[in-house]
DNA sequence: CTTATATATCAAGATATATTGATATATAAG
DNA sequence: CTTATATATCAATATATCTTGATATATAAG
């Protein structure tokens, strides 16, 4: 029950269902990429980060400087059909140009 | 975007999520099946039931004084999946004696 | 018609979650 | 070593959600 209401606290929020929808779109991206893409404030980015981690969807792989966050793989059945039903709410994708160098 | 935060604040939240499993599991049920089973007060039954029907879950039928409330059919594949993701969690279902005739 | 029952809704208080600005840590650059 | 950059975390405030008790409505029973 706990990791399910994690799982779904995790995406009920219009902030993190777009950030989410955009790394599923975008694959690999740093915080500072979300921050420039969405032009929100980098505290607030790194916490919406770190709850969809803990909801299971994403994994976090640090290089350098950078923090590169991805949809975590292999992804259970479950939270694939959230990302295809995410997918198809026609969300608008913000261009992300990255900042930091892969 | 409206609908899915709908539907997904509709199960973040472990009461609702209790209820719509043992509404998957029993079938039809009147409120004060459920004020009984859970050992709940009316109201609060009630607004769980009544968020549970927004997020598309649940439809309700009245008959003289009660409203059965059950699973929408029929049900999309991504709430059904939802419903089957609840149903493996393996709650503990209490005994729904129903207090009111059908 | 009056009373009892089932349900819905509202207002107030309690609890949880989100946002911001400040600070801490770690790595890279000069 | 010192400074700059990227990220994480904390404390305070703002906002949303949950619970309860009171009240309203509708139907059935006496």
């Amino acid at each position: 029950m706990d990791i399910f209401l994690k799982t779904i606290g995790s995406i009920n929020d219009e902030t993190r269902i777009k950030i989410l929808n955009f790394i599923n779109q975008n694959g690999e991206v740093c915080v500072c990429d979300i921050e420039s893409a969405f032009n929100m404030i980098q505290s607030r980015v790194s916490r919406h980060l770190k709850i969809l981690k803990e909801g299971g969807f994403l994994k976090v792989e640090r290089r350098g400087r950078w923090a590169f966050y991805s949809i975590r793989t292999p992804l259970d059945a479950f939270r694939q059909s959230i990302l295809e039903e995410i997918a198809c709410l026609g969300l608008e994708l913000p261009i992300g140009e990255s900042r930091c160098r892969r």
